[in-house]
DNA sequence: TGTACATCAGTGAACGCGCGTTCACTGATGTAC
DNA sequence: TGTACATCAGTGAACGCGCGTTCACTGATGTAC
């Protein structure tokens, strides 16, 4: 909205141009680390003229925000897609595959997200929107275990469900670290799957797939 | 050792401004996070020129490292003591406490460990030798668990002994990325306290005394 | 559809600052006797 | 212990580059008739 309450304009070439930079500047960071990267490079690496930048950003934070925003209703839109594919009951070892795979896609945005982590955890407002991104992940995933409740089993100290959502979301944090490391997407998945079951039941009805 | 093989003499001072230096750097990474910090503004913080930088280091990356593994050994000694502390056996929630209360003590390290990792990340040499600093973490667990066998059941996904130890450091990351953003130490022990004793119990031996 | 006009989006040169890096110098520290 | 000397550690000025930021300009885009 601009500032007489009206949607400003928006030309087809502003679009073009804006995610233009948005791509070159995903690359550029996942390459090298939103901390060593000059505006200077981005628009380099997009195309563009330093002016074209200023532009459409204020700033390189304000970029980064955006960038983001836009990857991260992705990975959540992704994710809702992957936990609805079931019928109306919860196959608990289907659902942890499919989520799995969603979310060790790309070494990529691991890496631009934990830049962004690092980023947020220095600004409050920057976090707070960071943490609404994970809320709304948690929200899903804790809908579809609620629905799935007398068929599968959670361990004892994990009977709520909301901590239940908020375990998977830290077995993701926890892999991606190990995985940011040492480079090993298989090994991830295979980890993030046993850990996953591991946290989601209770460690005795279900068959061992999971052995090796 | 110098060139020549032997150990060059190491002044008092030399070690005293070294050690300034190294403090200083981890107060400014801290604060301002390792992309954003000139080594200008280390040499300020600390009180020097920048000559002394120079003559102490050859860029802020080496100094970094330096610093990482400081503090790294410093943490993976008290870890290695808090898992001591017991008898000849194991009293797994007495355990667990101690350890979260030594991996959740600075919200400073956390910062600057993360940084580190997301530094690591893009550079395999750097990423080596955290990896090592994890698996000593790691060895420490598994062989206190080792010593634990018989008293504790273990779930059956994670029966490994290793991979239960993985289970513990995967925890913890998970944990210290929700801390970061939402600045609730109190609540992140907890709730490290009650992911632990999910994944290194099997959910039906232990009294809960996690419930809330 | 075509033309004339107004506004917009991106250009690229210019400016200047912050800071990385170097180096001749000097006061501090350690050694030899 | 004291003194003379050699080496070392840190100083601070100087240089220059990279890059953030601005801005007058121009070709592109959209609008009105």
């Amino acid at each position: 909205m601009a500032a007489d309450g009206t949607t400003g304009r928006v030309t087809r070439r502003r679009v073009h141009t804006r995610a233009n930079l948005l791509g070159a500047a995903f690359s550029v960071f996942a390459a090298k680390g939103f901390g060593h990267v000059s505006i200077e490079e981005v628009c380099e690496a997009a195309g563009y003229s330093r002016g074209a930048f200023y532009s459409n950003f204020s700033s390189l934070d304000e970029l980064f925000f955006a960038l983001y925003q836009e990857r991260a209703d992705l990975i959540a839109e992704q994710v809702s897609g992957a936990l609805a594919l079931d019928g109306p009951d919860l196959d608990v070892p289907a659902a942890v595959d499919r989520v799995t795979d969603v979310l060790l896609l790309d070494r990529d945005w691991l890496l631009v997200k934990t830049d962004f982590l690092v980023h947020a955890a220095r600004d409050p407002e920057v976090a707070h929107s960071l943490l609404e991104h994970r809320a709304r992940l948690r929200q899903a995933i804790a809908g579809r275990l609620g629905r799935a409740r007398g068929h599968t089993a959670l361990p004892a100290v994990l009977v709520d469900i909301d901590d239940a959502a908020h375990a998977v979301v830290a077995a993701y944090d926890g892999v991606t670290t190990q995985l940011l490391l040492d480079r090993d997407l298989e090994h991830a998945r295979v980890w993030l799957k046993q850990l996953l079951t591991a946290l989601l039941t209770d460690g005795s009805g279900t068959p061992d797939h999971t052995k090796h």
